[in-house]
DNA sequence: CCTATAAAGATGCATATGCAAGTTTTGAGC
DNA sequence: GCTCAAAACTTGCATATGCATCTTTATAGG
Protein backbone atom coordinates (compact mmCIF):
# COMPACT_ATOMS: atom_id res chain seq x y z
CA UNK A 1 0.00 0.00 0.00
CA UNK A 2 1.13 3.66 -0.90
CA UNK A 3 -0.30 4.48 2.30
CA UNK A 4 1.08 2.09 5.03
CA UNK A 5 1.55 4.36 7.92
CA UNK A 6 4.76 2.32 8.44
CA UNK A 7 6.10 4.26 5.80
CA UNK A 8 5.28 7.39 7.39
CA UNK A 9 9.03 9.68 7.97
CA UNK A 10 6.60 11.59 10.44
CA UNK A 11 5.49 9.21 12.23
CA UNK A 12 8.71 6.92 12.72
CA UNK A 13 10.21 10.12 13.76
CA UNK A 14 8.06 9.98 16.49
CA UNK A 15 8.25 6.56 16.88
CA UNK A 16 12.15 6.89 17.55
CA UNK A 17 11.85 9.87 19.87
CA UNK A 18 9.91 8.57 22.22
CA UNK A 19 11.96 4.92 22.37
CA UNK A 20 15.21 6.85 22.73
CA UNK A 21 12.85 9.67 24.69
CA UNK A 22 12.48 6.90 27.88
CA UNK A 23 16.12 4.91 27.25
CA UNK A 24 17.35 8.87 28.50
CA UNK A 25 15.07 9.81 31.15
CA UNK A 26 14.93 6.31 32.28
CA UNK A 27 18.77 7.21 32.76
CA UNK A 28 18.66 10.87 34.26
CA UNK A 29 15.60 9.68 36.42
CA UNK A 30 17.96 9.75 39.20
CA UNK A 31 18.00 13.45 39.26
CA UNK A 32 14.79 13.99 38.94
CA UNK A 33 15.39 15.74 35.75
CA UNK A 34 13.36 14.71 32.28
CA UNK A 35 16.40 14.77 29.60
CA UNK A 36 14.43 17.95 27.72
CA UNK A 37 14.71 19.23 31.05
CA UNK A 38 18.25 18.77 31.49
CA UNK A 39 18.96 19.60 27.38
CA UNK A 40 17.72 22.47 28.21
CA UNK A 41 19.71 23.60 31.17
CA UNK A 42 22.96 22.68 29.08
CA UNK A 43 21.76 24.93 26.24
CA UNK A 44 21.63 27.85 28.20
CA UNK A 45 25.24 27.44 29.75
CA UNK A 46 26.44 27.16 26.38
CA UNK A 47 24.91 29.70 25.25
CA UNK A 48 25.26 32.28 28.32
CA UNK A 49 22.12 34.22 28.94
CA UNK A 50 20.03 34.21 26.07
CA UNK A 51 16.53 35.66 25.57
CA UNK A 52 13.81 33.35 25.08
CA UNK A 53 13.53 33.82 21.57
CA UNK A 54 17.29 32.77 20.91
CA UNK A 55 17.41 29.62 23.09
CA UNK A 56 13.63 28.76 21.23
CA UNK A 57 15.55 28.76 17.61
CA UNK A 58 18.37 27.40 18.52
CA UNK A 59 16.33 24.71 20.19
CA UNK A 60 13.87 24.22 17.63
CA UNK A 61 10.91 25.18 19.73
CA UNK A 62 8.84 27.40 19.37
CA UNK A 63 8.21 30.85 21.35
CA UNK A 64 4.93 30.13 23.76
CA UNK A 65 6.11 26.23 23.78
CA UNK A 66 8.96 27.26 25.33
CA UNK A 67 8.21 29.47 27.67
CA UNK A 68 5.28 26.87 29.34
CA UNK A 69 8.25 24.03 28.50
CA UNK A 70 10.61 26.74 31.26
CA UNK A 71 7.77 27.28 34.13
CA UNK A 72 8.63 24.32 36.05
CA UNK A 73 12.58 25.06 35.96
CA UNK A 74 12.16 28.43 36.94
CA UNK A 75 9.64 27.18 39.64
CA UNK A 76 12.29 24.59 41.23
CA UNK A 77 15.24 27.29 41.00
CA UNK A 78 16.80 26.03 38.05
CA UNK A 79 16.95 28.94 35.86
CA UNK A 80 15.84 32.90 36.41
CA UNK A 81 14.30 35.08 34.10
CA UNK A 82 15.35 38.51 33.84
CA UNK A 83 14.31 41.61 32.13
CA UNK A 84 16.93 42.71 29.81
CA UNK A 85 17.75 46.68 30.58
CA UNK A 86 18.41 47.61 26.67
CA UNK A 87 15.27 46.10 25.51
CA UNK A 88 12.24 45.49 27.99
CA UNK A 89 10.26 43.23 26.27
CA UNK A 90 13.00 40.78 26.02
CA UNK A 91 13.79 38.21 29.11
CA UNK A 92 17.35 36.95 29.63
CA UNK A 93 17.55 33.04 30.74
CA UNK A 94 20.14 32.53 33.62
CA UNK A 95 21.37 29.36 35.22
CA UNK A 96 20.79 30.21 39.07
CA UNK A 97 23.82 28.40 41.19
CA UNK A 98 21.43 25.61 41.81
CA UNK A 99 21.04 24.89 38.48
CA UNK A 100 24.58 25.13 37.64
CA UNK A 101 24.80 22.47 40.59
CA UNK A 102 21.59 20.35 39.17
CA UNK A 103 23.48 20.43 35.37
CA UNK A 104 26.20 19.27 36.86
CA UNK A 105 24.59 15.98 38.33
CA UNK A 106 22.62 15.14 35.35
CA UNK A 107 25.66 16.20 32.77
CA UNK A 108 27.38 12.69 34.58
CA UNK A 109 24.03 10.70 34.06
CA UNK A 110 23.43 12.32 30.21
CA UNK A 111 27.02 11.18 29.58
CA UNK A 112 26.01 7.38 30.17
CA UNK A 113 23.19 7.15 28.31
CA UNK A 114 24.94 9.59 25.29
CA UNK A 115 28.21 6.51 25.76
CA UNK A 116 25.74 3.69 25.82
CA UNK A 117 23.66 4.95 22.75
CA UNK A 118 27.00 5.34 20.98
CA UNK A 119 28.28 1.96 22.48
CA UNK A 120 25.37 0.09 21.07
CA UNK A 121 24.43 2.24 17.52
CA UNK A 122 28.22 2.49 17.01
CA UNK A 123 30.01 6.17 17.40
CA UNK A 124 30.25 6.76 13.71
CA UNK A 125 26.98 6.13 12.32
CA UNK A 126 25.47 8.30 15.16
CA UNK A 127 27.04 11.13 14.06
CA UNK A 128 25.78 10.03 10.45
CA UNK A 129 22.13 10.18 11.78
CA UNK A 130 22.77 13.09 13.80
CA UNK A 131 24.32 14.73 10.03
CA UNK A 132 20.93 13.50 8.00
CA UNK A 133 18.42 14.46 11.26
CA UNK A 134 20.49 18.14 11.21
CA UNK A 135 19.31 18.61 7.64
CA UNK A 136 15.98 18.04 8.44
CA UNK A 137 16.60 20.81 11.16
CA UNK A 138 17.65 23.33 8.66
CA UNK A 139 15.78 26.34 7.71
CA UNK A 140 17.17 25.36 3.91
CA UNK A 141 15.19 21.74 3.95
CA UNK A 142 11.87 23.97 6.10
CA UNK A 143 12.12 26.50 2.84
CA UNK A 144 12.53 23.36 0.10
CA UNK A 145 9.70 21.78 1.62
CA UNK A 146 7.11 24.70 1.41
CA UNK A 147 7.94 25.62 -2.17
CA UNK A 148 7.57 22.33 -3.14
CA UNK A 149 4.12 22.41 -1.17
CA UNK A 150 3.73 25.81 -3.59
CA UNK A 151 4.47 24.46 -6.88
CA UNK A 152 2.93 21.54 -6.32
CA UNK A 153 -0.53 23.55 -5.73
CA UNK A 154 0.15 25.84 -8.48
CA UNK A 155 1.52 24.02 -11.29
CA UNK A 156 1.66 19.88 -12.24
CA UNK A 157 4.63 20.13 -14.43
CA UNK B 1 33.33 20.15 24.86
CA UNK B 2 31.84 16.80 25.07
CA UNK B 3 28.74 17.64 26.87
CA UNK B 4 27.74 20.05 24.00
CA UNK B 5 24.14 19.18 24.06
CA UNK B 6 23.98 19.79 20.08
CA UNK B 7 25.51 16.47 19.79
CA UNK B 8 22.93 14.43 22.21
CA UNK B 9 21.60 11.80 19.97
CA UNK B 10 18.41 12.39 21.87
CA UNK B 11 17.86 16.48 21.82
CA UNK B 12 18.67 16.01 18.02
CA UNK B 13 15.84 13.40 17.40
CA UNK B 14 13.54 15.87 19.51
CA UNK B 15 14.16 18.99 17.47
CA UNK B 16 13.88 16.70 13.92
CA UNK B 17 10.52 15.69 15.78
CA UNK B 18 9.10 19.20 16.19
CA UNK B 19 10.40 20.50 12.84
CA UNK B 20 8.78 17.10 11.08
CA UNK B 21 5.75 17.12 12.79
CA UNK B 22 4.92 21.03 12.07
CA UNK B 23 5.25 20.10 8.36
CA UNK B 24 3.21 17.56 8.36
CA UNK B 25 0.81 19.02 10.59
CA UNK B 26 0.49 22.10 8.17
CA UNK B 27 0.04 19.86 5.51
CA UNK B 28 -2.63 17.81 7.68
CA UNK B 29 -4.40 21.00 8.83
CA UNK B 30 -7.09 21.59 6.55
CA UNK B 31 -8.92 18.26 7.70
CA UNK B 32 -8.34 19.55 11.14
CA UNK B 33 -6.21 16.58 12.62
CA UNK B 34 -2.81 16.17 13.80
CA UNK B 35 -0.46 13.94 11.83
CA UNK B 36 -0.53 12.22 15.04
CA UNK B 37 -3.81 11.72 14.98
CA UNK B 38 -3.96 10.80 11.05
CA UNK B 39 -1.10 8.41 11.64
CA UNK B 40 -3.61 6.51 14.28
CA UNK B 41 -6.49 6.17 12.33
CA UNK B 42 -4.08 4.64 9.56
CA UNK B 43 -2.68 2.24 11.77
CA UNK B 44 -6.14 1.24 12.95
CA UNK B 45 -7.35 1.00 9.16
CA UNK B 46 -4.54 -1.21 8.71
CA UNK B 47 -4.68 -3.84 11.63
CA UNK B 48 -7.91 -4.16 11.15
CA UNK B 49 -9.81 -4.20 14.85
CA UNK B 50 -6.79 -4.03 17.31
CA UNK B 51 -6.87 -3.97 21.03
CA UNK B 52 -4.97 -1.38 22.87
CA UNK B 53 -2.19 -3.08 23.83
CA UNK B 54 -1.76 -4.51 20.51
CA UNK B 55 -2.31 -0.78 18.63
CA UNK B 56 0.12 0.61 21.68
CA UNK B 57 2.65 -1.76 20.82
CA UNK B 58 2.83 -1.16 17.35
CA UNK B 59 2.95 2.77 17.91
CA UNK B 60 5.81 2.44 20.36
CA UNK B 61 3.49 4.05 22.98
CA UNK B 62 2.86 3.87 26.53
CA UNK B 63 -0.73 2.36 26.91
CA UNK B 64 -2.19 4.86 29.20
CA UNK B 65 -0.60 7.82 26.43
CA UNK B 66 -2.44 5.90 24.20
CA UNK B 67 -5.42 5.52 26.24
CA UNK B 68 -5.53 9.66 26.62
CA UNK B 69 -4.35 10.31 23.01
CA UNK B 70 -7.66 8.27 21.08
CA UNK B 71 -9.99 10.22 23.83
CA UNK B 72 -10.47 13.43 21.27
CA UNK B 73 -10.82 10.61 18.47
CA UNK B 74 -13.41 8.60 20.11
CA UNK B 75 -15.34 11.67 21.42
CA UNK B 76 -15.33 13.38 17.87
CA UNK B 77 -16.87 9.97 16.55
CA UNK B 78 -13.65 8.52 14.14
CA UNK B 79 -12.58 5.71 16.94
CA UNK B 80 -15.11 3.73 18.83
CA UNK B 81 -13.69 1.25 21.39
CA UNK B 82 -16.04 -1.91 21.75
CA UNK B 83 -15.19 -4.51 24.58
CA UNK B 84 -13.74 -8.31 23.02
CA UNK B 85 -16.10 -10.77 24.12
CA UNK B 86 -14.11 -12.70 24.45
CA UNK B 87 -11.82 -10.86 27.13
CA UNK B 88 -14.12 -8.57 28.30
CA UNK B 89 -10.62 -6.28 30.18
CA UNK B 90 -9.81 -5.97 26.30
CA UNK B 91 -10.95 -3.49 24.26
CA UNK B 92 -11.33 -3.48 20.45
CA UNK B 93 -10.50 -0.29 18.50
CA UNK B 94 -12.59 0.17 15.00
CA UNK B 95 -12.90 2.82 12.47
CA UNK B 96 -16.57 4.30 12.55
CA UNK B 97 -17.68 5.27 9.55
CA UNK B 98 -16.91 8.57 9.84
CA UNK B 99 -13.88 8.04 10.97
CA UNK B 100 -13.36 6.30 7.13
CA UNK B 101 -14.64 9.18 5.47
CA UNK B 102 -11.92 11.36 7.68
CA UNK B 103 -9.14 9.26 6.74
CA UNK B 104 -9.44 9.06 3.17
CA UNK B 105 -9.70 13.37 3.50
CA UNK B 106 -6.46 12.90 5.36
CA UNK B 107 -4.50 10.22 3.42
CA UNK B 108 -4.79 12.82 0.28
CA UNK B 109 -3.47 15.75 2.21
CA UNK B 110 -0.63 13.48 4.06
CA UNK B 111 0.65 12.02 0.50
CA UNK B 112 1.34 15.43 -0.58
CA UNK B 113 3.41 16.18 2.04
CA UNK B 114 5.06 12.28 2.15
CA UNK B 115 5.53 13.63 -1.50
CA UNK B 116 7.33 16.41 -0.55
CA UNK B 117 9.02 14.97 2.45
CA UNK B 118 10.63 12.21 -0.68
CA UNK B 119 11.09 14.79 -3.01
CA UNK B 120 12.92 17.35 -0.97
CA UNK B 121 15.21 14.36 1.31
CA UNK B 122 15.33 11.75 -1.35
CA UNK B 123 13.43 8.72 -1.94
CA UNK B 124 16.69 6.44 -1.26
CA UNK B 125 17.98 8.67 1.52
CA UNK B 126 14.36 8.63 3.27
CA UNK B 127 14.30 5.38 2.85
CA UNK B 128 17.48 4.80 4.69
CA UNK B 129 16.92 7.08 7.30
CA UNK B 130 13.46 4.94 8.16
CA UNK B 131 15.72 2.06 8.60
CA UNK B 132 18.01 3.43 10.82
CA UNK B 133 14.99 5.10 12.76
CA UNK B 134 13.38 1.38 12.65
CA UNK B 135 16.56 0.09 14.57
CA UNK B 136 16.37 2.66 17.11
CA UNK B 137 13.08 1.60 17.62
CA UNK B 138 13.74 -1.75 17.58
CA UNK B 139 13.63 -4.38 21.14
CA UNK B 140 17.03 -5.56 19.82
CA UNK B 141 18.58 -1.76 20.47
CA UNK B 142 16.24 -1.19 23.68
CA UNK B 143 17.68 -4.77 25.03
CA UNK B 144 21.14 -3.47 23.91
CA UNK B 145 21.07 -0.31 25.38
CA UNK B 146 19.88 -1.62 29.09
CA UNK B 147 22.29 -4.03 29.17
CA UNK B 148 25.17 -1.85 28.23
CA UNK B 149 24.00 0.08 30.90
CA UNK B 150 23.83 -2.77 33.83
CA UNK B 151 27.55 -3.81 32.38
CA UNK B 152 29.02 -0.39 33.01
CA UNK B 153 27.61 -0.01 36.05
CA UNK B 154 28.65 -3.71 37.70
CA UNK B 155 32.21 -3.26 35.58
CA UNK B 156 34.69 -1.28 34.46
CA UNK B 157 36.26 -4.03 32.45
C1' DC C 1 -15.02 -23.97 43.41
C1' DC C 2 -11.80 -20.56 45.75
C1' DT C 3 -7.70 -17.62 45.84
C1' DA C 4 -3.55 -15.18 44.53
C1' DT C 5 -1.39 -13.15 40.55
C1' DA C 6 -1.19 -11.40 36.11
C1' DA C 7 -3.18 -8.86 32.26
C1' DA C 8 -5.78 -4.91 30.07
C1' DG C 9 -7.38 -0.61 30.64
C1' DA C 10 -8.76 3.87 32.86
C1' DT C 11 -7.62 7.93 35.56
C1' DG C 12 -5.05 11.56 38.16
C1' DC C 13 -1.03 14.23 37.84
C1' DA C 14 2.80 16.38 35.45
C1' DT C 15 5.65 17.64 31.62
C1' DA C 16 5.94 18.75 26.45
C1' DT C 17 4.36 21.59 22.71
C1' DG C 18 1.83 24.57 19.39
C1' DC C 19 -1.79 28.07 17.92
C1' DA C 20 -4.43 32.09 18.69
C1' DA C 21 -4.95 36.24 21.37
C1' DG C 22 -3.71 39.73 24.46
C1' DT C 23 0.05 42.93 26.72
C1' DT C 24 4.10 45.75 26.84
C1' DT C 25 7.92 48.00 24.62
C1' DT C 26 10.42 49.41 20.43
C1' DG C 27 11.17 51.87 16.44
C1' DA C 28 9.97 54.03 12.09
C1' DG C 29 7.73 57.75 9.86
C1' DC C 30 5.09 62.14 10.18
C1' DG D 1 6.20 64.25 20.41
C1' DC D 2 2.51 61.22 18.41
C1' DT D 3 0.91 57.09 15.99
C1' DC D 4 1.01 52.63 14.19
C1' DA D 5 3.19 48.26 12.93
C1' DA D 6 6.41 44.88 14.58
C1' DA D 7 8.86 42.35 18.10
C1' DA D 8 9.10 39.60 22.41
C1' DC D 9 6.57 37.50 25.68
C1' DT D 10 2.60 35.46 28.38
C1' DT D 11 -1.61 32.97 28.87
C1' DG D 12 -5.68 30.06 27.73
C1' DC D 13 -6.90 26.03 25.40
C1' DA D 14 -6.00 21.56 23.36
C1' DT D 15 -3.35 17.61 22.06
C1' DA D 16 0.68 14.37 23.13
C1' DT D 17 2.75 11.28 26.42
C1' DG D 18 4.48 8.67 30.50
C1' DC D 19 4.32 7.00 35.48
C1' DA D 20 1.77 5.33 39.44
C1' DT D 21 -2.21 3.60 40.99
C1' DC D 22 -6.85 1.53 40.94
C1' DT D 23 -10.57 -1.49 38.91
C1' DT D 24 -12.17 -5.33 36.40
C1' DT D 25 -11.29 -9.86 34.29
C1' DA D 26 -8.80 -14.01 33.39
C1' DT D 27 -6.25 -17.84 34.90
C1' DA D 28 -3.14 -20.90 37.10
C1' DG D 29 -2.96 -23.76 41.32
C1' DG D 30 -4.94 -26.03 45.17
Amino acid sequence: MTDDPSTCSNAVLRQAMRRIGQLYDDALAPSGLRATQHGLLATVRTMGAPTMRELAERAVMDLSGLSHTLKPLTRDGYLQLVPDPRDRRARRITLTVKGENKLAETAKLWRGAQDRFEAVFGKERAVALKAELGFLISPAFQDAFNKAGTETATSTC
